[in-house]
DNA sequence: TTAAGTGCAAAATCTTTGCAAATGT
DNA sequence: ACATTTGCAAAGATTTTGCACTTAA
């Protein structure tokens, strides 16, 4: 169940959930990579392991705690990655850019750009801001 | 067919389409409306007269020409809005910010609002930046 | 022991594909 | 007339739901 050095369990237990086998899996995946993980990834590594609908309702219950948050992509396909510490079970704060490369589709978090702030139109009030930039990551510029 | 002021023939025929009824009617549909529209929106306005399969081939044939283009919002639902007239067959110029309301969940093109650049990291090529900003539009705001 | 979590089967959606019939030019 | 476009049926994919069984606490 456990394979990295990292250890989940106190993760979980702050959430009040329960440490199954397969929320440690999604958690192992999920926290080491650079890079946020699609659905489809997911299902096909821990297919084995876990069953399609168990993955779905792991996936929800930990975007729901705000372990982890969902971005989706040019696709329209689900990515996730660790919510930064900042997330609370009430409000997300992931207002970092995500990076969508066009080649291998993979979707990074750059945590480290910021985001400016943009005056809006009257009467709209913003809450949050999704920003998703299209390109070839460091990866495939390589080949 | 044609129920607005507007005629969408031209338009058509620019892009060596045949002007059918069903064509007319999503052109109708999406250029009548500020915002973005989605697709079960058009499926539940346009149901009677178009076949579900040929709205999907119509719409994919309209954002391959650069005609339309589709705006993923924060729910993973495909939306659509007409191109500027800076779209071509080969290449999408829509990098202006989406609204993306939450309690209506109606998507708005902020045409208005420009945005910045960014310093990507070593080795990310970006291509488009996509910005879809959530939060309470304006006719939500009054209610 | 028992509430929470999982797996399976099945339903409900969503999206694509193949082909025959209809339509625009 | 003929290539394009549409509608239907059906396959494929994705996501949700109900319920019985299992497991962590």
């Amino acid at each position: 169940m456990k394979t990295t050095g990292r250890d989940f369990r106190e993760l979980l237990e702050k959430h009040h959930l329960k440490k199954t086998d397969q929320r440690l899996d999604v958690l192992d995946m999920l926290f080491s990579k650079e890079e946020a993980v699609s659905q489809p990834a997911l299902e096909s590594v821990l297919g084995e392991q876990i069953n399609r609908v168990t993955l779905y309702r792991i996936l929800k219950t930990f975007e729901e705690k705000g372990i982890i948050h969902r971005i989706i992509d040019r696709n329209g396909t689900a990515n996730y990655a660790p919510c930064s510490s900042a997330c609370t079970e009430h409000e997300h704060h992931d207002e970092h850019v995500h990076f969508n490369c066009t080649a291998c589709n993979k979707l990074y978090c750059l945590n480290d750009i910021h985001i400016p702030g943009f005056t809006m139109p009257a009467g709209f009030k913003p809450d949050s801001v999704n920003l998703i930039i299209s390109g070839t990551c460091r990866a495939c510029n390589k080949k």
